[in-house]
DNA sequence: AACGTACCCTGCCGGC
DNA sequence: TGCCGGCAGGGTACGT
C-alpha cells in the first residue's frame, strides 16, 4: 500500500523497534532477493525514509535499502508467507510481499548517494520545491508520479493533491501558473500530512476525496467524480472543481 | 532528452 | 461453484 505516508508510518515503527538492535541472522525465503554479504553481527544505527525507499543504516557502513513497491510490508508477528526475516536482538521483522515486486538490497554509501541524487525533492522536506514540474510538458498528474521531479507522491496522493489544489490532472505541467503551483504545493503537503496523521485507517471509508470514488459525489461541490486513465494508471477528479 | 508502452508478479473482485 | 478478464497504491526496460 505504499506511498510516502505509508512508508513513513512503517519507517516510524521500524525505527522504534529496531534502532540499536544487532542482526543475528537473515532468512531469505525468496530467491529473487539476494543479500550478498554478511549482515549478522551488524548493528542497526538508523531507519529512515528516502522517497518511497526504506533505508536501514548498518554499523559496517553498508545500507539495507527496501522498496515496498505495491504490496510490500513489514510484520513483527510471523505471517504465513514472507520473503525475508531479519532476526535481531530486539525481535524479528518479516518482509511480506505477496506480489513479490518489492526489492531489498545491500548497497554502499556511494551507491545510495547516487540513488539519492536521482530523486526529486521530498515534499515534506524544508521547502517542498515543485520547480522541476516546470521542466516537462507531460500532464501534471503524470509528472507528479515521476520520482525524479518530486519524490514520494504516488497514484493516490497525486489525484488527492490535485483535487485540493483545484487543478485539472490533464493540464500541462510546464504551463501551471505560479499561483497554481503554490496551491499544488499546499495540496500535496496537506494530503500527505493528513494521511500520516490518519494512519493505515485512511484506506477505510471517508479516507479520500476523489481516489477510488468515481460515480460518487465530490465532497466540495457534489458533482459526480470521474475516473480516466493516464499512463496506464487511474486518475480521479472532479470535473467542476478541477477545470 | 523525453515520451509512451510492455512488463514484472500475485491476489482479489465482479460477471458470466 | 469455477473460470476469466480487469484491476491494483510500484518502478524499469525498451521502443520511438
Amino acid at each position: 500500500m505504499p506511498e510516502l505516508p505509508e512508508v513513513q508510518i512503517l519507517v516510524n515503527v521500524l525505527a522504534l523497534r529496531l534502532t540499536g538492535a544487532r542482526i543475528r541472522s537473515t532468512e531469505v525465503r525468496d530467491p529473487k532477493i539476494r543479500l550478498a554479504g554478511h549482515l549478522a553481527g551488524q548493528r542497526i544505527q538508523e531507519v529512515r525514509r528516502l522517497g518511497k525507499n526504506i533505508v536501514v543504516d548498518l554499523s559496517g557502513g553498508l545500507h539495507l535499502v527496501i522498496h515496498l513497491r505495491m504490496t510490500g510490508w513489514f510484520e513483527f508477528e510471523k505471517p504465513p508467507r514472507y520473503r525475508v526475516a531479519l532476526h535481531t536482538s530486539r525481535g524479528t521483522a518479516y518482509f511480506e510481499d505477496p506480489r513479490r515486486l518489492g526489492t531489498m538490497e545491500l548497497v554502499t554509501t556511494a551507491l545510495l548517494e547516487h540513488r539519492r541524487q536521482q530523486l526529486g525533492p521530498d515534499p515534506l522536506g524544508d521547502d517542498c520545491d515543485l520547480s522541476r514540474l516546470r521542466g516537462t510538458s507531460r500532464p501534471v498528474k503524470v509528472a507528479l508520479l515521476d520520482q525524479r521531479l518530486i519524490s514520494g507522491v504516488g497514484n493516490i496522493y497525486a489525484s488527492e493533491s490535485l483535487w485540493r489544489a483545484r487543478i485539472n490532472p490533464r493540464r500541462r505541467s510546464d504551463r501551471l501558473r505560479p499561483d497554481e503551483l503554490g496551491r499544488l504545493r499546499r495540496g500535496i503537503v496537506a494530503s500527505l500530512r493528513r494521511a500520516i496523521a490518519y494512519g493505515p485507517r485512511i484506506f477505510e471509508v471517508q479516507g479520500f476525496a476523489v481516489y477510488g470514488r468515481q460515480g460518487k459525489e465530490c465532497p466540495r461541490c457534489g458533482t459526480t467524480i470521474r475516473r480516466f486513465v493516464q499512463s496506464q494508471r487511474s486518475t480521479y477528479f472532479c470535473p467542476r472543481c478541477q477545470r
